[in-house]
DNA sequence: ATATTCAATGCAAATAATTTACATTTGCAT
DNA sequence: ATGCAAATGTAAATTATTTGCATTGAATAT
């Protein structure tokens, strides 16, 4: 639970980065920074800049991911140590999470050939979802 | 060549665009716009959004490709219609090309899951090169 | 409980990449 | 050559994120 995660993460626990946690747990989508203020300002209000602050301490940290997507913002997601990938359609920003990961085989084919230490990768779909798709095909 | 890439692209032929196309044409990997800044900037003054706007113009045509990297820098490059990926060195930025791309086979088997047209996907590794390790072992 | 200390916070200003408004210039079809 | 739309320069605007500095608050020892 969030009570540990703090204390075990070297970090203080105040009751906006609890809020933070929390909200990031709730979420079923990586999220921005701006939404986790919108978020959590009907609890408590808080600068952005601890926002910012909280989200690069916890990422330090490893408690979350933190990643750049294509619209240039970056988004936050509570790191559950498990691996997964997404689908997102380009209009309507719906996601689906994609079990399989190909690329563990690849990686170690990588690793055998080029001597690097891989510490990771980034893997985006991207489309468009039948709705969208449909709502298209009228206009 | 650049001479019929503007013209087919519907695109004006300017010296300033010449020149950008064949910066990003004689680059062996994607560059940002300030690095043809840097480069063209021997030839022609040019201003920083000028180059921009070339480049909005190229990627909108499928000239050349845009994306967005990790360290929050846009990225471009000559579209040459075949598809690759790439490993990167945290320490370095030295790019290593993936030839082999595992993913089609997975795309497929998205498409019939899930009923989106799939427009693309972005992969890209990430890690320490031999060099950088070396180097950080020492330090 | 109290004091102490260093991390966390608020606020405003700074950054940095990219875009835009507007006036001027230039490519290119006629 | 002429005219019009597209391209360009300059400076300012935008937007997400970071930072400096003064203040507050959490955790630890007393």
């Amino acid at each position: 639970m969030i009570n540990n995660t703090l204390k075990s993460a070297n970090l203080k626990q105040t009751k906006k980065r609890i809020l933070i946690l929390s909200v990031l747990e709730a979420a079923s989508t990586p999220i921005t920074a701006e939404e986790i203020a919108e978020l959590t300002s009907k609890d408590i209000k808080m600068s952005i800049s601890t926002i910012y602050r909280a989200l690069n301490a916890l990422a330090d940290k490893n408690v979350i991911i933190k990643a750049l997507h294509q619209d240039g913002k970056t988004y936050y997601e509570i790191n559950n140590h498990t691996h997964t990938h997404s689908l997102l359609c380009t209009l309507c920003n719906e996601r689906i999470p994609i079990e399989a990961c190909p690329l563990e085989s690849l990686e170690n084919h990588l690793v055998s050939e080029t001597g690097y230490t891989i510490t990771g990768h980034n893997l985006e779909f991207f489309g468009i979802c039948p709705k969208c798709a449909a709502k298209k095909a009228k206009s």
